[in-house]
Order: C-alpha cells, then structure tokens, then sequence
DNA sequence: CAGTGAGCGAGCTTCCGCTTGACTT
C-alpha cells in the first residue's frame, strides 16, 4: 500500500467512482454522513457559557472514526472531500477536530464527480472554512434548542412521546390550514353554457359563453341558464374575430429529489419513500451483465438543476443522432436554480445515455424501470427543442352573447416526442373566417360547483416545503414519516389529513409560539446564516436573539397551559366513575378518571365487531414499530389482523403506514 | 419486505441533517 494520501468522501458509492478517477494514488474512504453530533439524550448546548455544543461520537459510528484516524497516522495527509455545502463542511471539521495533529488536512471542494473537477479540486485544495461550519452549528444548535423544549412541553401537556421542531410542525401546519380550508368551503353553484355551432361546411366544433354585453357571463342557476339559452337561441351567430398564435411549450428541468418525487407521485403513483429507495438502487449500482455492477443514476438527493459539461455534450450529440438537429437547441439550455438551493450535487440524470431504459430493462425490477425511463427521458428532453402549438382564438357573436372557441394543434412535437405533458389539451377547430355566418346547432347548459383546495398529498406537500425552503432533500420522506409515526397525519387515499391530536399540536404551538410556526420562519433563519457565513454575524449573537423571546415564550406556555382531560361517556366497570382517555407507549387507552385510586383500564374498542367467525370480539386500534393496524379484542386467543378497517365507511380507515398506500 | 400485539400510568419519549447497514440490546 504506497498510496500517498487519505482522502475522505461521504458516500460509499462516491468513494468508487473517485477511486476510479484517482487510480492508485490516494486511500478513499467513505465516512458516511456525520459521525459527531450533539448528543441524544440531554439538550447538548450549554447556553449560559453562550450556546456551546457538547459534540459526542454517533451511537454506531466508532468503527469508521477509529479506521479514518489509523489510516490518517499512516498517510500523514488527508483531504477532506465532503460534500461542498455547509453539512460537508461540518462533517469535514468534526473529522479533521479527531485527527492526529501530526496529519496535514486539506480541504477539497468539486461539485460534479468528473475527472476534470476533480483533478482540478485537487490541484486547488483549501482550508477548512470556518464560517461555513459556524452557519451549521448554529442550524444544528436552533433546531435542537426548538425541538427539545418544546417536544417534552408536548409531553407534559398533551401526551408523552409526542414532537415539535422547525420543520414537521410547519408542515403540520400547512395540512391543518388546508383541512380546516376544507371544513370552511360552501361549495357555490355555477352555470356556463357551451354551445355547438356549425361552420359553413357543415362541420361543427364547440364554444363557451363568455361574455353578455361587456360583462364577463356569471350564470347562478338553472332558471339563468334556461332563460339565457332561450335568447341566445334567438340570435344568428357569426364569427366577429379570429386570432392565430405560435405557442411554444418548454422543456422541464432535469430532476431535483423534490421534482422528482413529483413527478414519480403523479405518474407513477410512487409514495416518497418508495421514489427514494428505488432511487437509491439505480444509483448504488446494478449488474447489467458485461461490466459488473453500474451506478445507472447520478446522486437522488439534490437541490440543483445543475449538470456536468461532459453530460451536456454527449446528450446534445445523442439529441442530434436519434432525432435529429431541428430536435437539438442552437445553444444548451440552461435552468434557473432555486435562491435557497446549495448545489453540492448535480441534478438527477443517468450517468451514461447509452444506458437506454429499453437496453438495461431486463436488468432491473418493474418499478426500477419506470423510475429509471422517468429519470433517463427527462433528462434527454430537458436539452430538446420546445413544441410548438398552433393556437387559434375565435370570437363568436349572437346579439349581444360573445362566445369564445380555441383550437390547440401540435405542429413540431420537440420535447414532447419523449416526455410526456400530461393536462394539455388539445382541441381542434374547424377553418373559420372572419364575419363567417354560423348555425347553432346545440346549447348545453352546464350545472358546476366550485370546490376547494384538495388537501396535500406527499408531493405537494414536498412542493410546498420547497418553496418555503423548508426541509432538505435529505429530509423530505422522513418529514412526512415522522408526522405519520405521531399520529398528527394520516394518509387516506394517498393525501394527509390531521388528525385531531395533529389539530391539537398545531393549534397549541401556533398560540404559544407563532414565530417558530411562521412559515417564514426558516427563511428568515436562512438569511441569518448567510450573513455567518459572510463573517457579518456570529453564531452566537444570532442564537441569542432567538433565544430570549422563545425562553420567555416557553415560560410563559408552561405556566398557563392547562392540560385537558378527555372524557368519555364509557363508565369503569369497577367503581363506577367516568374513564377518561389517556396516552401511554402505544397510544391511547381508556382509563379511570379515578387513577391512582382505581387502576381500571381498558383498550378503546372501534365499535366494529370482529369479522373472525365465532369470535364475537371488537376490533381495537394497535400501534406497533411498523404503524397502526386493527386487531382483536380476543387477542391472544383470536389472533385476527387488519390494516383497513372492515366496513365501507372508509373516511375513518387507516391506511398505511410507510410506503406502499400509493405504490402498488 | 411482511406482519405487527399480550398492558398501557414514576421512568421514559424529542430536533434536523448527513449517510447506509443489519455484531444484538
């Protein structure tokens, strides 16, 4: 073993690749994520002395600190390649702060894994920065600051085991406004009236109301409806102007993890979770025969739309082989990154365009495939040509009724020929000419009812946490995992609804603590980190300021909230008085308002018997690790297991508890 | 992945953000 220098990376499969590009010269090893932490069990911040942390080894992580510092002692030299964003730079810190001081440690700092940035990160190595590490620390130290004063409130005012933290109440929040939206909507009545008219060649093609007089047609109701149809039956229509336009349709950026989980939830009915282990297999690497195992996908947690130029070269010269040059852009095109974005990563591509979905196919399982041709064709059709829609405006008059008809037509296809636009209409109008005399054929009044908003799915829900710049690609599944696992959300039909301990938590941490639930809150903390990283504030200071009012906060929901008692109509069987709802380990059970006295307990039956034949027992909500399920009273001597409820009252059902409720 | 539990309450839970594995609590 000559080889000369220990260079430190945080993905395993990282570590390959750059193994191949270095050859021989240098030891890479993968630290995988952090190994240095605050610790688990106490707060870890001293804030008297002026937020100090108490960094401790990570439970599981000895091993590879131990074989980083041996291998340091023997190289005398490490680079610390890390991922090039304020975590990578902690990390780097926490592992040089453990290193031998005989070692000489750089820093290095690529942020596509090419040979030519890489060998240039290396001829360029740095120091570690310092004010980067001070944005993370005082991150680190915020959220724990937030997250362990207000979860054990929780517990001593609602319910033991229960959570609160910058990012999942914020997201609890947006799903409770959007219930209680719902709750709120009165669905108003609407009317519109479309007409089919026939052109002079007899062909016919449809058109709405739009206008009566200069007013824009708001139809109420039925009597409207019909009174209107009866005038506009009246009059002779003809067509008053026609406008024809060129639209062009854009290509979509390649994939970042929150588009991605978009799209793999609208096309493919792919749960979050699900999109990032399927993704995690392409990018680990499969077998696809002669060259042994084959990292298929670029790194699936970024924020970046960003892609290499040797990426960008060889698709433009696949776009213009397969399809042709009116198919390929005169220049690349380029996509606009998010402010908040840190672009450690390239965006979500395949790592060779001739891995054709269609030539590894038989390599992968069936939902590795769609992902894979989800990735592969986005990316191939975010460097096409746009299609190009000819669109044609007709306005049509009877008397004083202006009725509007568009025709949509693709006439170049682009992008389009591999990535499909889902939503886009594609209506086709007959030749029209201006001042062309018109039949009415057909009028059809038409009854509609506004709605609200849907409530959030777990992609829009990742959308909206995006756009606040909440959360982090790391962090979008387990986010929606965690508000599960609580019991504040629930899935139904692959969308969350709160649940009323989710209202409960939201309402009190909203009266209590509306900054830390604004949803402007991370922004805000966002912008201050920044200005650490800038060297223009301190940690310290930053910490300080947030302190002071959450501290008083804090006191001041301590002393005022008064915890509540649930109570039931359900009497104790052994002293009569009234059993109130308790939480324990594993949810919730009837207790005896008269505990300690009375020990009296009992599990909270559904009210839904038994379907076992001969059992006669009711079915009882049960939380184990994986979630929720139904089991039976009986138990153990009816050993009966449901996920869903079994009754059509499926509004109350429970649904699933990590992945598979939208997936399969 | 599949199957999950057996009393629950004075002895514990919890944050966000990096990254994968699986010695037995």
């Amino acid at each position: 073993m000559d080889k000369s220098a220990l260079v430190i990376v945080e993905s395993p499969t990282k570590a390959k690749t750059l193994t191949k590009i270095l050859g021989d010269k240098f030891e890479i090893i993968p630290s995988m994520g952090h190994l240095i932490d605050l610790p688990k069990t106490s707060l870890g911040v001293d804030i008297e002395a002026g937020f100090v942390p108490e960094y401790v080894l990570i439970s599981g992580r000895s091993k590879i600190l131990t074989q980083i510092k041996k291998l340091a002692k023997e190289k005398k030299l490490v680079y610390l390649a890390t991922d090039p964003d304020r975590e990578g730079e902690a990390i780097g810190w926490h592992i040089k702060e453990n290193l031998p001081k005989t070692a000489t440690i750089k820093r290095v700092e690529f942020h596509e894994i090419t040979p030519s940035a890489i060998n240039q990160a290396f001829k360029e190595p740095r120091e570690i920065d310092m004010d980067m590490v001070n944005a993370q620390q005082a991150r680190r130290i915020l959220d724990r600051l937030v997250g362990y004063f207000l979860s054990p409130l929780l517990w001593k005012k609602i319910a033991r085991g229960l959570s609160a933290g910058r990012v999942q109440s914020v997201a609890l929040r947006l799903i409770t406004e959007r219930e209680r939206e719902i709750e709120a909507f009165k669905p108003q009545e609407y009317w519109d009236i479309e007409a089919e008219m026939l052109n002079k060649n007899g062909e016919s093609f449809n058109a709405k109301l739009e206008k009566i007089g200069d007013k824009k047609a708001e139809i109420k109701n039925q009597a409207e409806a019909e009174s209107l149809a009866e005038e506009i039956k009246k009059e002779t229509p003809f067509v008053s102007a026609i406008v024809q336009k060129e639209q062009r349709r854009y290509p979509f950026a390649p994939f970042t993890t929150s588009t991605l989980q978009q799209e793999a939830f609208n096309k493919l009915r792919f749960s979050v979770a699900k999109t990032m282990r399927v993704a995690q297999s392409l990018y680990e690497g499969i077998d696809i025969g002669t060259e042994g195992p084959v990292g298929l996908i670029t790194y699936m947690r970024t924020d970046s739309t960003k892609v290499a130029k040797e990426a960008i070269t060889s698709v433009r010269a696949h776009i213009k082989k397969a399809f042709g040059k009116e198919y390929l852009p005169d220049e690349p095109n380029v996509y606009k990154v998010k402010k908040s974005a840190q672009e450690a990563h390239e965006a979500i591509r395949p790592t060779a365009i001739e891995h054709a979905p269609e030539t590894v196919a038989s390599f992968l399982d069936e939902d590795q495939n769609k992902l894979y041709g989800l990735i592969y064709k986005r990316f191939i059709s975010s460097q096409m040509t746009p299609s190009i829609f000819k669109v044609v405006s007709a306005d049509i008059h009877a008397g004083k009724f202006q009725f509007g008809a568009t025709g949509r037509t693709l006439i170049f296809d682009g992008f389009s020929r591999i990535y499909e636009i889902t939503g886009e209409d594609k209506n086709k109008l007959p030749p029209l000419e201006k001042n062309e005399a018109l039949k009415l054929s057909k009028l059809i009044p038409g009854q509609h009812f506004t709605k609200p908003k849907p409530r959030y799915s777990e992609s829009s829900l990742v959308k909206a946490l995006e756009e606040e710049g909440i959360g982090r690609p790391s962090t979008y599944a387990p986010i929606i995992y965690t508000i599960v696992m609580r019991d504040y959300v629930r899935r139904l039909k692959g969308y969350l609804k709160p649940t009323e301990l989710g209202f409960k938590v939201c309402d009190l941490l909203l009266e209590y603590f509306p900054k830390v639930m604004d949803i402007k809150f991370t922004a805000h903390m966002e912008e201050e980190l920044d200005e650490i990283e800038e060297g223009k504030m301190k940690t310290n200071q930053i910490l300080q300021e947030f302190y002071t009012p959450f501290k008083e906060s804090l006191e001041y929901a301590q002393a005022n909230i008064k915890k509540e008692v649930i109570t039931t109509d359900e009497i104790c069987d052994k002293c009569g008085k009234p059993m109130i709802i308790k939480w324990g380990r594993k949810g919730k059970f009837l207790s005896c308002s008269d505990y300690p006295t009375c020990k009296n307990a009992k599990s909270i039956s559904t009210g839904v018997t038994c379907p076992e034949p001969g059992c006669g027992g009711y079915l009882i909500e049960r939380r184990s690790k994986r979630g929720f399920f139904f089991g039976c009273s009986n138990f153990p001597k009816c050993r009966f297991t449901s996920r869903k409820l079994p009754t059509e009252s499926s509004e109350e059902t429970k649904e699933d508890d990590e992945s598979s409720s939208v997936s399969e």
